[in-house]
DNA sequence: CAAATTGCATAACACACGTTATGGACAATG
DNA sequence: CATTGTCCATAACGTGTGTTATGCAATTTG
């Protein structure tokens, strides 16, 4: 895995080794780029899917409202992850989108979408086991709200987020930059702002994770993850990746 | 919708109309049938995937169990749902499913499967929209955990199982037949099983509910979707097809 | 046909987590 | 450069939901 590579391309690689014609396919399929400010609405929920996209760089989220205001964060998003994708099938989304950073996404048109099983059979299962994925981290984010403790629900997520940053390569250690809030921490896990701070400074206390500026260290991989029961093979990774 | 069809047809109808051409294919598709017996389980935890079927009769529901016993249940699948789909890209399932009624499936082979978006694209469209639909159903299960009160929560999956039976055709009034037990509405909403019996004897005693045998009337759909701001549209329905 | 298990029910008690209130550091804004 | 808002922090108190105990009818099992 080279330094300077899209993250996409680093996303692909870890499903299967990319020949030179698939990665010159996935280097000129992107599109016009887009960039947005943080904490914008880039789709609206129950609002058409505007596009395809790579997310080039930058945190994003998605995120239903009701309609006494309260809001559950369903995912984050990161770099080389992919959004919009079943625009052809579900033009209208059920969820909004939401930057945290900065981003960069670099969308895909139509065109190219459908040109792709024909063309490039592989990629298209990589993406299809990408959306796999998806629906994989869902059902972990299910087991989370529903049977996790609040303490245990912390320590997992944030293993969770480690995990994918390294797997594309955007975090090389146990220290990352961690742009999340108490409040998309709470509304992500089904908690109240405060009680994700009771949280956070119980594992900060026991100095299982550490805060500086705006980077996290996970302090005790092992600790936190034995206390979540994390186990990263749903991320379609091998069991003791996480330990690496 | 004519009567005595398969499930998968009424499912798929509901999509678009189907041409005979599509019809036919669809009739023959189904490979052998499987059967089970309540309480199997037919795909395991961490087990290979062993076929991609069609739920021709009865109800199963998706799983994952802790290394301690605590279980969540991630989605129950009824008559017309389609199960192992992505059997191709991710061979190794991270969840188990288990038959609460006596099941037939009727699976489908690997090479119908990768046939079927050079012969039927519009029928392969159809299956993409579906999974695309599981997604959505994942979501809408993370508001429930995440952001919902107990009562809400039972509101809200009651009407979400109502729904999706009427969709195919499978109920045609309020009342149906419900052979989910207090544990597994436990196991799937992240409460205890006492606190689900606290909020079914509510509904009843304030008639919004009531069972009779294994049958469950909803004896006030309006107020039960008030109560629990359902809105059937991340089903794939329009705004008002609860209210019918 | 016993025996064991499952599902449902009621009650008392416990606690994990939510709510509300308040203040201070810092960043964004006009 | 005030001003406003955001984010984080600490504390006291309230409650929705969990836990444990017990019984009984219906079902399954040997």
């Amino acid at each position: 895995m080279e330094a300077g590579e899209s993250p996409v391309i680093r996303r692909f690689s870890r499903i299967f080794t990319l020949t030179d014609d698939e990665r010159r396919w996935l280097e000129a399929v992107a599109g016009p780029h887009r960039t947005s400010s943080p904490r914008r609405d880039i789709i609206q929920q129950g609002r058409p899917i505007p596009f395809v996209a790579v997310v080039q760089d930058g945190w994003l989220f998605r995120y239903k409202r009701r309609e006494d205001g309260r809001r559950q964060i369903l995912s984050f998003v990161l770099p080389g992850d992919l959004v919009g994708l079943h625009r052809r099938v579900v033009p209208v989304g059920g969820h909004a989108l939401q930057s945290i950073t900065p981003t960069r996404l670099a969308t895909m048109s139509d065109t190219q979408i459908s040109a792709l099983a024909a063309e490039q059979p592989r990629l298209a299962d990589a993406m299809f086991r990408l959306s796999a994925l998806e629906l994989a981290m869902m059902h972990e984010h299910a087991l989370r709200l529903g049977r996790m403790s609040a303490r245990e629900r912390v320590a997992h997520l944030l293993l969770e987020l480690w995990t994918r940053l390294r797997c594309t390569g955007e975090c090389t250690s146990t220290r990352f930059f961690f742009p999340l809030t108490q409040e998309m921490l709470a509304d992500a896990l089904g908690l109240s702002v405060m009680h994700i701070h009771r949280m956070l400074r119980d594992l900060q206390n026991e100095e299982l994770i550490s805060f500086e500026d705006r980077r996290l260290t996970l302090r005790d991989t092992e600790a936190l993850a034995e206390l979540a029961e994390f186990d990263p093979t749903y991320l379609g990774l091998r069991r003791n990746f996480a330990l690496e």
